[in-house]
DNA sequence: GCTGTTGCTGACCGACCGGTCAGTCAGTGG
DNA sequence: CCACTGACTGACCGGTCGGTCAGCAACAGC
């Protein structure tokens, strides 16, 4: 009999082997840059540097595998905005300010997880959306609607702006530039899609004082 | 041979043929909700409700099928965004109010082209990625941004922010929306997520006087 | 009549796909 | 020493991929 075959299980945290680390690290770069369909199990066991063989040796199947990497990669995002929504303190705006900029730059340095994440989000049933919500970004994002909340109630932010949609304007900025900064810098007068730390600053700085001339 | 002389030909494109409008309505429709990758030529020719070596007769191969489909979108979505700025008149903010609520609608609206422009958008090349800003984005983009100097000019709009990160942030909140509103609807607190025209409109007032109270 | 030309098709091709299988090999407990 | 196990591989499977090609039906002009 060849190795039991069964299932990884989602919830509970299976044991990260020695060699299916370099098939896990290979499939997530190629599955990020090029998709699921365009990632041949051969691609993967080539840039893995083992045999086809090997990689259904570790997984079930193909998209088991995808599965797996696509797990690891939306808890590891998780918990580093988890962690940089926690620690902080002070004035409400601060953190924000601080919040927005740290998750462009995590977009940013994690691109090859955002991207895998972002795929699925793009593309999700409605099942699968739901599913999304509830068990990658729902912690993440009342966390900060609950933030926001906070400056509500401390008189920093206006009241009368639902909570949630500060939250999606605040993120949304980032998530268009991490998106489309390869086109944004060839548009004419958009010099500051080359530094994403000025990007983050002045957008939200806009953001919060409004871009309309108060009389 | 063009033997259609009677009919004048707008664009410098060739010409679309009877039978290849099926071809091209059915892989636009697969391409967009599927990917490139994911849609075989088999799929299509059957949708389009053809044989497989007639996609092959109207087109030279898959990749060609593709960039036909991708160029029409692109001047279908073009077309009609150029036509709502440049139509407008009365206060700068009321035309910038107007016009990024068509955005969204027309975002929403045309799905399919959207969802292919922004799927070669996120995975673009540098090479790829300024030509979709000079031929695809350039031309709205650039009258977009003109809207706004025109508003900072007569003491509509703050003049201190660039007029090009204004218009990044007007369309963010709409392309954000139109990617994740499957996920947003399942976010605590996100029930403006159902309702396309009250996000747009909260949104942009948001983003016109800013979210920070002013004491 | 014949002769293109055009739109279209079924049959077919080599390449590659995801996945299987028999078997090799190093380690290890008894 | 042996028996067993898990990691790993080359060869191979059926099936599908993008793409080709000879030919058919319809229709024009001669």
């Amino acid at each position: 009999m060849p190795t039991s075959s069964d299932k990884p299980d989602p919830s509970a945290a299976p044991l990260p082997s020695e060699g299916a680390r370099a098939i896990l690290v290979a499939a997530e770069t190629l599955f990020a840059s090029r998709g699921y369909d365009a990632v041949s199990m051969n691609a993967i066991a080539q840039a893995a540097g083992v045999s086809k063989a090997n990689i259904f040796h570790h997984f079930s199947n193909k998209k088991a595998l995808y599965l797996e990497v696509l797990r690891s990669a939306c808890s590891h995002e998780s918990a580093e905005l988890l962690r940089e929504l926690e620690q902080q303190s002070g004035p409400v705006i601060e953190r924000l300010r601080h919040f927005v900029g740290h998750h462009l730059d995590s977009l940013l340095r994690n691109e090859r997880s955002a991207r895998l994440i972002q795929r699925e989000v793009y593309q999700s049933s409605d099942a699968q959306a739901k599913e999304l919500a509830e068990h990658v970004f729902g912690a993440n994002f009342e966390r900060l609607v609950e933030l926001i909340k906070a400056g509500q109630a401390q008189g920093e932010l206006r009241a009368d702006i639902e909570p949630a949609l500060i939250a999606v304007l605040l993120l949304a900025g980032n998530i268009l530039f991490f998106d489309t900064r390869r086109v944004l810098r060839h548009l004419p007068g958009a010099d500051f899609a080359a530094d994403p730390a000025r990007f983050t600053r002045m957008a939200t700085d806009a953001l919060l004082q409004g871009i309309q001339l108060n009389k």
